[in-house]
DNA sequence: TACGTTGTTGATTATGATAGTCATGTTTAT
DNA sequence: ATAAACATGACTATCATAATCAACAACGTA
């Protein structure tokens, strides 16, 4: 799994939105930015993007900020891969021989990943980071 | 799975030199790079490489070429894309919080796909070529 | 031995995606 | 009015990928 940073701060926006979507809080570019790490200026152009696509909403001026725009359990990560990496060109007509052979099982690892990913909502992420928390006043 | 041209063109390459392996008859580079499409001296870096990792072994002069160092079914499809594409620092220490249970799930999808990959042998694939019904149930 | 065929090696270049940065504008709560 | 916040397009830097180039070394055969 290559991932790039694109994704990666496309996951972690949509992960800390979900765990405060239940507060209905709209969160600025900047706290987003600031609690994990991402450069302010790019992590614009994805939320952007994550807006265009329908996964959050923004609300202007102060106190304004982002939202995701459905619950967390709605969301997948799969969906996100896809927006952010591209679609993957799996269905291109392949001349027959041996590059078909290879395409097919890379073909194959793609559904299965895809499967797996698409079973992973940010809910369940956002469950996961709150157990992990906690732990973190022990440190 | 984004795979590399250079992923790409090493297994097509091994494919190959699976099919040839009872023939026992070297298999020039030209040869390889022609009836695959390959920019041959982009295969014959791949091929170096490939035969330091002692997967092939090669002949020089006139009917010269390389062969397989191994049976095919003692060579996963794993295993060169582990030497092709880098292996996957999977095991890097991150800061804990949202990264981390990112990292983790990226890291459950890398196992699975790298179990799929290493039951994929090119014996395995050499069989598949070797085929005519498309209506195949793979994995 | 001469010659052509084949592999060997290191350096260099080209291209495209990724990962940002910059500058400027628009909306809105107070 | 003003400051906080999102919006947009253009621009640049960096890096991995994908080759390409040039010169060499071994080997078989006539």
């Amino acid at each position: 799994m290559k991932i790039s940073a694109k994704t990666e701060y496309a996951c972690l926006a949509l992960l800390q939105l979900a765990v405060e979507y239940e507060s209905d809080l709209p969160v600025p570019i900047r706290t987003i930015a600031e609690s994990n790490t991402i450069p302010t200026q790019f992590l614009v152009q994805i939320l952007l993007q994550l807006k265009g696509a329908g996964y959050v909403t923004s609300t202007r001026g102060p106190s304004g900020g982002y939202r995701l725009a459905k619950p967390p359990n709605k969301i997948s990560v799969s969906e996100i891969l896809t927006l952010t990496e591209g679609p993957n060109d799996s269905q291109r007509t392949t001349v027959p021989g041996a590059r078909e052979i290879l395409q097919k099982l890379w073909m194959e690892i793609d559904a299965v990943e895809n499967q797996l990913l698409s079973e992973q909502t940010f809910a369940d992420l956002a469950a996961r980071s709150t157990q992990i928390s906690p732990e973190m006043y022990y440190i």
